[in-house]
RNA sequence: GGGCGCGUAGCUCAGCGGUAGAGCACUACGUUCACACCGUAGGGGUCACAGGUUCGAACCCUGUCGCGCCCACCA
């Protein structure tokens, strides 16, 4: 016997313990593969929102797949999270007061990483099996894993050797808080208010020119002041310092005298040249810009254009550096210390024009929030724009496909238009990068230290020294030492990510997971980390594999919270899924999630919909509850076919429509679609009137009709489980063990096929007559104000001999529905009746005397009119010779049917008011 | 500056050429033996605006207004 409401807090974590244990989640049988790669969460993370979309989403799919008999293989794990994860072990070091990391070193730091790691990293995981997840975790991965590991040193080898990456000194954006260089990708570049000033540049040699400060109409200057300065403009005045030049546009006449002469760079006392550069607006500010080369990425490809010198101004924290062509009274001094002292020192000697209030862009570290600044260091990087190509194609040749489609663009926008990627990290956790330097300086790149220094013994040789030589080279005497020194930096994080579709799989061993497994199906993952991750598994997977790593990637939507706002710890209004899971259940949680996932919108979550679908599954099982008393038990051998009863029949046809609907929306990922029309078949067709239908059946005494119904019902109930089962495991799992004590799980039950429905077009229309007609009638007790509960009776008036047979045949059932005590056949309506009118026939409920006229009067205009509308709404079709004409045969005939209907029913209401009127 | 998307019932959203829909909220009624986490009935919308295409437009096209998001070097 079934409890009264299923508990999910006891019933969850008991059943998902089953289906671990019993290895239903390991990829099994013979069928046509099925894989998808887990979007690996941060180790350091927990359960999110957007995870618990992502997550949902996957497992409906594998569920899905797994029951239509796929060989499902979904591939779990984490990743490593290079800043997060080491920021994360520093703040904790610092709670407990130990030492910073720089005074106990790199190994000692990365054990106590590991040691985190071990005892906290697992925390996501345990909360994706709160949600159901049906990972295979017998095949859990982590990005650092030695596999994995391996993975990344051979590909890094692979590609410098290739030459698809190289080491090179340039601009980089840095992130002064964490010391690090980043990619593009982790800068985020936010408006803020700032100012603009502009400053005075003196000539050399107090030298003048004339600068243009009025126009006339065709734009030739008629006003002229003598200058013997150079106004430039900037937003960032401490940078200034490293200025080596200041550029106009060729084709401003303003600046023609004086460019190729030098002017004075004030505080730092240099002299520097004016040049000419195609990168200058002349509209914009003064036309003339500071050229700062190592400090602003415009800047540096201006002073690599023209030679100009580079003057780096800063330290790894972003503090003024000790050098020469610095003033002594900056260094050291913090980059926005620094400007204030600039701004005053500048107008302390009169050269300060002006300052505007301005918004300007900033960049931020995406992790730190600090101002980023470009550095020039020497960094590694991948060719991007070389990968890209063979990425791209495989999205144009459509070996991938973006759903909805719309992200194509998107992912060709950027792919056209990438950068060369930094890969280097100046963190300690990651991956260290496979690169030794030998004593010259030269770069060895090997996947093994042994490997490196025989290249680096076969070089040095090659130069003339001899092993004795060499020898003397190594780090320590004897000889015996290292020979080169490691590369201390460590590769980005997305840099592992990247080959997960393939590295998890085992590559680069062959093994067989790989060769059936990949490419996988379908990559799920929300819009915001196409670049990041999307486009680098593109570029890896086409490049190492040949193929690109999935077929679909199906982009889903951003959670946000009920005013669509963007989820955030600073904002506040973070819904935590977990605790709406301890509240409502992971089934409530996952099929609000899969009800609200509509391509291309993002989804506002509130606790009531939540609730509202908690609600769901409690009908479910109440549903399952009266199934279970009323003796609908399971029985496997029961063949839908053979059902004689129509109402059998009828639910049987529903069941199979519901159940295509939910095949075909969950093959194209709509899964809103799916969710909705199995959640209004359930209730609104199965709950609302099926179970309602067969109660006089299950009520009434034992025969073939009713053991026929309580087998046919049991029967679709069990497809409904089957349907729900890849949204709501649990409560679907729950009942399908408890209803019919199965032994067989039902996550590995075999998902509804179309033919196992025989479909029953006669039956369907019969039932939605009476359906149709007990709706009638309450509808008319309900606006006639006749109580609730009382039982009336009703005549059919002037019944057809079709109309007759369908009054024997379900007189108890619509007796019972529509609380009529009696229900016969009769040739004309009693005086003060109320009559209805239903599919051409008119009914009358004989409430003489207790029936308001009046009332009864209004209601019946009112139908009247609707008629009339509809009427005089296809009439002006119809009129319309063009419509005859060119509308599709169907839809005429169509309107030209309804027409009819219409005006049957009209003429049947307006009888009934006439009758009403006299009476 | 470029790109993507959105404006449909009080709220959140489906629908994307042929009879305007759902959930929640709201109103009235209901202790009918599965379920009040329920049932029955009901109210509520010039589908942002203006043009165009079409026999026919919420849906396709163009423009306007409003609102998001992403990318981009204006010092």
């Amino acid at each position: 016997m079934l409890d009264k409401a299923f508990d999910p807090q006891t019933a969850e974590p008991r059943l998902y313990e089953a289906w671990e244990k019993s290895g239903v989640f390991k990829p099994s049988g013979e069928g046509e593969p099925f894989t998808i790669v887990i979007p690996p969460p941060n180790v350091t993370g927990s359960l999110h929102m957007g995870h618990a979309l992502n997550n949902t989403l996957q497992d409906i799919l594998c569920r899905f797949e797994r029951m239509r008999g796929r060989k499902v293989l979904w591939q779990p794990g984490t990743d490593h999270a290079g800043i997060a994860t080491q920021m994360v072990v520093e703040r904790e070091m610092a709670k407990r007061q130990e030492p910073r990391r720089t005074e106990i070193g790199r190994e000692k730091f990365l054990e106590k990483v590991w040691a985190w790691k071990a005892e906290s990293g697992g925390t996501i995981i345990g909360q994706l099996k709160r949600l159901g997840a049906s990972c295979d975790w017998s095949r859990e991965r982590f990005t650092m894993d030695e596999g994995l590991s391996d993975a990344v040193k051979k590909v890094f080898v692979q590609l410098y050797r290739e030459g698809f990456i190289y080491r090179d000194k340039r601009l980089v954006n840095w992130d002064p808080k964490l010391v690090t260089a980043i990619s593009d990708l982790e800068v985020e570049n936010t408006e803020v208010s700032g100012h603009f000033w502009h400053f005075k540049y003196p000539l050399e040699n107090g030298e003048t020119y004339q600068f243009p400060i009025a126009y006339d109409e065709s734009g030739e200057p008629t006003e002229w002041e003598s200058r013997d300065y150079i106004s430039i403009a900037t937003t960032r005045p401490e940078t200034m310092l490293g200025d080596g030049a200041v550029a106009v546009h060729p084709s401003d006449k303003r600046y023609a005298p004086i460019v190729g002469k030098k002017c004075l760079l004030p505080l730092a006392d240099r002299y520097i040249p004016i040049i000419t550069d195609e990168y200058p607006d002349p509209d914009f500010g003064s036309g003339a810009v500071k050229i700062t080369g190592a400090h602003d990425f415009n800047d540096y490809k201006v002073a690599m254009r023209n030679n100009i010198k580079l003057y780096v101004l800063m330290d790894e924290r972003a503090r003024m550096l000790d050098a020469d062509y610095i003033p002594e009274k900056y260094r050291g001094l913090d980059r926005f210390d620094a400007r204030k002292l600039v701004v005053a020192d500048i107008e302390e000697r009169g050269l300060l024009i002006k300052v505007e209030d301005k918004k300007i862009m900033q960049p931020f570290g995406d992790r730190s929030n600090v101002v980023i600044e470009p550095m020039l260091t020497d960094q590694w990087y991948v060719d991007a724009e070389k990968l890209a190509v063979k990425a791209i194609r495989a999205v144009e040749d459509g070996k991938t496909r973006f759903v909805p489609e719309n992200w194509t663009k998107t992912y060709y926008q950027w792919m056209h238009n990438i950068e060369p990627w930094c890969v280097s990290r100046q963190l300690w956790w990651g991956h260290q990068i496979p690169a030794w330097y030998g004593p010259d300086g030269h770069v060895y790149v090997a996947e093994t230290e042994e490997e490196a220094t025989k290249e680096a013994i076969a070089r040095l040789t090659a130069e003339g020294y001899s092993l004795e030589d060499i020898n003397n080279m190594r780090r320590n005497e004897g000889g015996e030492g290292p020979l080169l020194v490691r590369d201390e930096d460590v590769l980005d994080t997305w840099f592992s990510s990247a080959l997960w579709p393939f590295s998890t799989l085992g590559w680069p061993n062959a093994t067989p997971e790989l060769g059936e497994h990949y490419p996988t199906n379908v990559l799920v993952t929300a819009h915001d980390i196409i670049f990041f991750w999307v486009a680098r598994m593109m570029m890896m997977g086409t490049h190492f594999l040949k193929e690109a790593p999935f077929k679909d990637v199906y982009i889903h939507a951003l959670v946000l919270d009920e005013k669509g706002q963007k989820m955030s710890k600073s904002k506040g209004n973070v819904i935590d899924p977990l605790i709406l899971i301890d509240k409502f259940g992971a089934d409530a949680l996952r099929f609000t999630l899969a009800a609200q996932a509509a391509q291309g919108r993002n989804i506002r979550l509130s606790e009531a919909r939540v609730e509202g679908y908690r609600n769901f599954g409690t009908k479910l099982w109440n549903a399952a509850r009266f199934c279970e008393m009323n003796g609908c038990v399971y029985d496997a051998v029961f063949d839908p076919k053979s059902a004689k009863e129509t109402l059998n029949q009828w639910i049987i046809h529903e069941a199979g429509i519901a159940a295509s609907e939910a095949t075909a929306a969950l093959e194209a990922y709509r899964f809103n679609d799916a969710a909705g029309a199995l959640y209004k078949f359930v209730w609104n067709v199965f709950c609302d009137w099926h179970l309602e239908l067969t109660k006089p059946i299950l009520l009434g005494e034992d025969g073939p009709a009713k053991a026929e119904t309580q087998k046919a019902t049991a029967w679709v109930l069990s497809q409904v489980m089957k349907l729900l089962h890849p949204f709501m495991p649990f409560v679907t799992e729950e009942l399908w063990r408890e209803t019919a004590r199965r032994d067989s799980a039902l996550v590995i039950a075999s998902w509804p096929r179309r033919d196992e429905f025989p479909a029953a077009e006669k039956a369907a229309e019969e039932i939605n007559w009476v359906i149709g007609l007990i709706t009638a009638i309450r509808s008319a007790r309900a606006e006639m104000n006749v109580p609730a509960g009382a039982k009336i009776p009703m005549l059919a008036i002037g019944a057809d001999a079709a109309v007759s047979l369908r009054i024997d045949l379900y007189r108890d059932l619509i007796s019972r529905l529509a609380r009529l005590d009696e229900l016969h056949l009769a040739a004309s309506a009693p005086k003060g009746a109320v009559q209805i009118v239903h599919e051409g026939a008119t009914y009358a409920l004989p409430l003489a005397g207790i029936i308001d006229i009046e009332a009864e009067k209004a209601r019946l205009k009112k139908e009247i009119d609707k008629c009339v509308k509809e009427i005089d709404g296809i009439d002006k079709k119809m009129s319309n010779p063009n419509f005859v004409d060119k509308a599709p045969v169907e839809i005429v005939e169509e309107n030209r049917e309804r027409r009819i209907a219409f005006v049957e029913r009209q003429d049947k209401l307006s009888a009934a008011l006439v009758q009403i009127s006299q009476d």
